[in-house]
RNA sequence: GGAGAGAUGGCCGAGUUGGCUGAAGGCGCUCGCCUGCUAAGCGAGUGUUGGGGGAAACCUCAACCGAGGGUUCGAAUCCCUCUCUCUCCGCCA
C-alpha cells in the first residue's frame, strides 16, 4: 500500500511509475476524496473540542447545583451532528483505504522499464547447459517410469494438478526440503519457523494477495481462512501490528510450507507434470530490514537462493523483472530460472523480491530507528529457496541417464540415506 | 460442543456508585546529578495515529484502555455483538 501523503505530494511521479508497470492509475478520485476527508476532520474535531469543553462546564454546574438543562439540550444537537460527520468521515476513510489497497507498488529506480517478460534482462548465468548424447525425457515420463510420480492416481482422489509421490520420489522431495532448510539455517543465518498453513483474510491483505487476487486462492468454506499460497504470507505477517527495535534488524526467517494456488486463468499452460500444480512444496526465505540496508539484503537473498542450485549442480540464469512484469506488491524482483532439458528452456524456480514498505504499511509492521524519535515502516523481502517440486523436476531432467535412471546430486545423498541413483527397477 | 473468568501503556498493575484519568503506583528504558568501581540513591523525561501550523526542533487540536456498535451533555467505567486468552466438562491426533 502506498502512503496517501506520498501520493498527494508526488502525484506525477507516482502516476508515471505506475504507468511503467502497465497500471493505468486514476489518482484524481482518491486525492479528491482525501481532500474531502481532511475538511471533514477539521469540522468534526472542532465540534468535538466544543463538546469536551462544555461537558466539563456541565459537570461544574451540576456540582454547584445549577440548572444545566439549556446547555445540555444544545449539546444534544452538537452530538448528533458529530455522529453524522463521524459516519461520513468513516465512509470516506474506508473508501480511500479500499482504493489504496488496489494500487500496486511503485517500482524501484533500478528496475528496467519494459512491457513484459521478454524485456527482462538476464543478469547472470551459472553452470553449463546440460548436453545429452540422447534426447532428454521430460520429468513426468521419467517419474512415471521410475514409479516415483503418479499423476493418474492423484487425479482419482483429488483432481488435475495434484501429484502422488511414491517411494524414493517422496523421499527425494522430503530430502530437498531438509537440505534447503539446513543450508539456510546453518550457513545463511536464517531462523527456521513452521507457520500455520491456513491464514485469515487480514494476513492475506497484509502481504497483498487480497483484496485483488482472491480468485488465485483456496478458501475454506464458512471460514475466514485461506490455504497459504506461499510461506511469505504467514511469515511476513508474524509481526503484524508490532513495532520492532532497529537493533533487532535485520531478521532472517526460513520456512517450509506446502503452497496452494488455484492457478485460475492458466488452463492451457503446463498441463503435464509437476511444473504447475494446485499444491506444491516450497522453502521460503523472509527478511525484515531497514530501508537503508534492504537492497543489499536483496542481493544476498538472491545469492542464498542461488546457492541451493549450485550445490545441486543445476544450471540456471537470473533475470531482473522489468517494470511491466513486476508483481503487484514488489518494488524489485529477481527471478532465478533453472534449465529444464525436456523443454529446452529456463523455467522460474525462485523469485526474490524487495517489497519496500508496501507490505509493512498494509500489515502495520514498524520499527524504531536508532537515535530518532519517529517510528517508521520497515522493509520486507522474500525469496523462494526454492520451489521444491520444480527443483525435483530439474534434478530428474538434468541428472537423467540414457536408461531413464536418475543420479542423485552428491550434495543430496546424505539426505537420501546414501542412495545415489534412482533406477527403473529400484 | 457445554459452563465460567478475563482482555488497560514496553512489562506488572490500579481504576467498574460515568465527569481535568492518556490514564495512579511499580518495574523497565533515556538523559542529568551523585558515587573510587559495581550496586544503591536523587532529579527530569519516557505511547500511537490523524488534522492544523512550522524549514526544522517543535507547538496545537482530536482519537485510541481487545474490535465494532449503542445509551448519555459526557464512557476505560453502563448495554449489545464479535474476537482472543485462561479454567472446568465433553470429544479427540
Amino acid at each position: 500500500m502506498l502512503d496517501i501523503r506520498f501520493i498527494r505530494d508526488n502525484r506525477d511521479t507516482v502516476e508515471g511509475m505506475l504507468k511503467h508497470r502497465g497500471y493505468d492509475s486514476n489518482l484524481q478520485s482518491i486525492l479528491t476524496l482525501d481532500q474531502k476527508r481532511r475538511e471533514a476532520i477539521q469540522e468534526v474535531e472542532s465540534l468535538k473540542h466544543e463538546r469536551k469543553v462544555v461537558s466539563d462546564q456541565i459537570a461544574q454546574m451540576k456540582k454547584n447545583g445549577e440548572d444545566a438543562s439549556p446547555i445540555i439540550s444544545r449539546m444534544r444537537q452538537v452530538s448528533k451532528r458529530i455522529k453524522e460527520l463521524d459516519g461520513k468521515l468513516g465512509e470516506a476513510e474506508e473508501e480511500i483505504q479500499r482504493m489504496l489497497l488496489l494500487i500496486p507498488n511503485v517500482p524501484h529506480e533500478s528496475v528496467p522499464v519494459g512491457k513484459d517478460e521478454n524485456d527482462n534482462p538476464v543478469v547472470k548465468r551459472w553452470g553449463e547447459i546440460s548436453q545429452f548424447p540422447f534426447t532428454p525425457k521430460p520429468h513426468w515420463e521419467l517419474g512415471e517410469k521410475l514409479g516415483i510420480l503418479d499423476f493418474e492416481r492423484a487425479a482419482k482422489m483429488t483432481g488435475a494438478r495434484f501429484t502422488l509421490y511414491w517411494g524414493l520420489g517422496a523421499q527425494l522431495e522430503r530430502a530437498l526440503i531438509n537440505f534447503m532448510l539446513d543450508l539456510h539455517t546453518t550457513k545463511h543465518g536464517y531462523v527456521e519457523v513452521l507457520p500455520p498453513f491456513v491464514v485469515n483474510s487480514s494476513a492475506m491483505m497484509g502481504t497483498g494477495q487480497l483484496p485483488k487476487f482472491k480468485e488465485d486462492l483456496f478458501k475454506l468454506e464458512d471460514w475466514d481462512y485461506y490455504l497459504v499460497p506461499t510461506a511469505e504470507v504467514p511469515v511476513t505477517n508474524i509481526f503484524m501490528n508490532e513495532i520492532l527495535e532497529e537493533e533487532d534488524l535485520p531478521l532472517y526467517y526460513t520456512a517450509y510450507t506446502p503452497c496452494f494456488r488455484s492457478e485460475a486463468g492458466s488452463y492451457g499452460k503446463d498441463t503435464r507434470g509437476l511444473i504447475r500444480q494446485h499444491q506444491f512444496n516450497k522453502v521460503e526465505m523472509v527478511k525484515f530490514t531497514t530501508p537503508e540496508q534492504s537492497y543489499d539484503e536483496l542481493e544476498s537473498l538472491l545469492l542464498d537462493a542461488e546457492e541451493v542450485l549450485q550445490k545441486l549442480e543445476l544450471p540456471y540464469r537470473v533475470v531482473t523483472l522489468c517494470t511491466g512484469d513486476l508483481g503487484f506488491s514488489a518494488a524489485k524482483t529477481y527471478d532465478i530460472e533453472v534449465w529444464i532439458p525436456g523443454q529446452q528452456a529456463f523455467r522460474e524456480i525462485s523469485s526474490c523480491s524487495n517489497f519496500g514498505d508496501f507490505q509493512a504499511r498494509r500489515a502495520n509492521i514498524r520499527y524504531r530507528p536508532k537515535g530518532k524519535k519517529k517510528i517508521a515502516y520497515l522493509y520486507t523481502l522474500n525469496g523462494s529457496g526454492l520451489a521444491v517440486g520444480r527443483t525435483l523436476v530439474a534434478i530428474l531432467e538434468n541428472w537423467q541417464q540414457e536408461n531413464g535412471s536418475v543420479v542423485i546430486p552428491p550434495a543430496l545423498r546424505p539426505y537420501m540415506g546414501g542412495v545415489d541413483i534412482i533406477s527403473p527397477r529400484g
